[in-house]
DNA sequence: CTGCGTCGGATTGTCGGACAATAGGACAAC
DNA sequence: GTTGTCCTATTGTCCGACAATCCGACGCAG
């Protein structure tokens, strides 16, 4: 996470690729440029080692690769794969592993809330359609009526804003979302458990969100999140977590 | 990205999965558990091989998946893998592997800039350090010094955008907003070199963005950044490029 | 015609083993 | 200290094999 601003070198390492990275590459070239499409199904791997002259465990190898991130999948039950899309919750569980490693804390994570998701109910209160309202108060029904100690809750929770930021219309900030509230999710279920309020404070904040959003109230909208992710903080203080707590596997 | 709010089924699928999976899985475990630190080499592929019981091709599936998720990487020239953390720029080709799969537009991603990079820059606003200060100007020099139509100009825009996020101290944001300037570049490359005042604008804002920070002055930060971003969608719009054009590969 | 067994071929997951190329280290020569 | 030489361990790639199982076809009953 270092960088200079230029570190100029007289001799690039000279290339010595091994073929499993450029036979995943040429696959993957082919799938961003769309010639490979989604639900496609891939050649077999003996099609492909035939095709690039590879034996075809050095196929396999590129394969795995490509599914590790997330453009090809196995559907449940099938055995050829079949080119895909990367899932949200892919991209997630990466920034899950790199914010680990990076040690980072409760406090960045937080503060990367702070900034996206006001924001994001801001775009929502725009842009949602009666479809999300519905599976809003949906969620916001399922929350009320978890018990007590439900670890499901805090799935709940999530889903609450992951239903608001698919309303926002903005695959980009839908992306970059998920992957924190996933983060922040094991030590969120810690937190609700510890602190009494919590549940009823932040189910007080979902309604005051989906209110707005009915009501197109951009304002309101922001406003309210931002205390609803403010309250994750105080949360934290009350449940007595340090902000510097780093963020678990 | 869709997603309903509750969906129970009677049965699980039976769970069957691969071993190179479990293997991988199970070095991912201890990587992120941290009893494999970074920098530590793993064991040979005939030792894992050996100590799970699997054959050794077998061992290198579940090894190309580690790769490619980032947690381990070979130093170049060097014959053993190492642990490692996942670099941001492996987190951005993700990123923008799933914006262009998912048909991301020019503005979802910018607008996810608008929704970052003015706190990014508020906050480095406050937390910048002297060192930080001389890195964007050396940035900033560096961009003015760049020939017209020199396409590394795009790269030290982008590199402008990191430094600032390095100066934010958050590394949740900067591992985020990497992705969005990343996903930005090749089409912004076009624009600077179509609008003839594009390089003058980008040059005064990040003049004023750096006054900003040296002052401490988080409100005229913030204002500057925004100014700036927004300056990206009238240049493509002055270029004549759609904003709905889809980030190209 | 639709749904349900059956069956054969194709394909994947995994294995055993092989070999060339080379990184890494030890050791000698300059 | 640097440079050359040699040996060994390890990786990248290949070959071939086989069991499990998915896939599609086929036929039969309702």
């Amino acid at each position: 996470m270092q960088q200079s601003v230029a570190e100029p070198r007289l001799f690039e390492p000279v290339e010595r690729e091994p073929a499993y990275t450029r036979v995943a590459g040429a696959i993957e070239t082919k799938i961003l440029a769309r010639e490979l499409r989604e639900g496609d199904p891939l050649p077999t791997e003996t099609e492909l080692a035939q095709q690039f002259r590879v034996h075809r465990s050095t196929v396999r190898e590129a394969l795995r690769r490509l599914e590790s991130a997330g453009l090809i999948t196995r559907p449940p039950g099938a055995k050829r794969m079949v080119v895909s899309r990367p899932a949200a919750a892919q991209l997630a569980s990466g920034m899950r592993h790199a914010l680990v490693l990076h040690d980072a804390t409760f406090v960045a994570v937080w503060e990367a809330m702070m900034v996206i998701e006001p924001e994001v109910a801001a775009l929502a209160a725009q842009r949602r359609t009666q479809a999300d309202l519905a599976m809003l108060i949906a969620a916001h029904e399922a929350f009320k009526a978890s018990p007590k100690g439900d670890p499901h809750a805090v799935e709940i929770v999530a889903q609450f804003f992951e239903i608001l930021g698919a309303a926002s219309r903005n695959q980009v900030l839908v992306l970059a979302k998920q992957s924190l509230t996933r983060a922040l999710a094991p030590s969120l279920l810690k937190m609700i458990d510890t602190v009494p309020q919590a549940r009823s404070r932040i189910a007080d904040a979902q309604r005051r969100i989906i209110v707005s959003l009915k009501e197109k109230n951009v304002e309101e909208a922001r406003r309210w999140m931002s205390k609803h992710v403010r309250d994750f903080k105080r949360g934290y203080e009350v449940a007595g977590i340090s902000p510097d707590t780093p963020i678990s596997a």
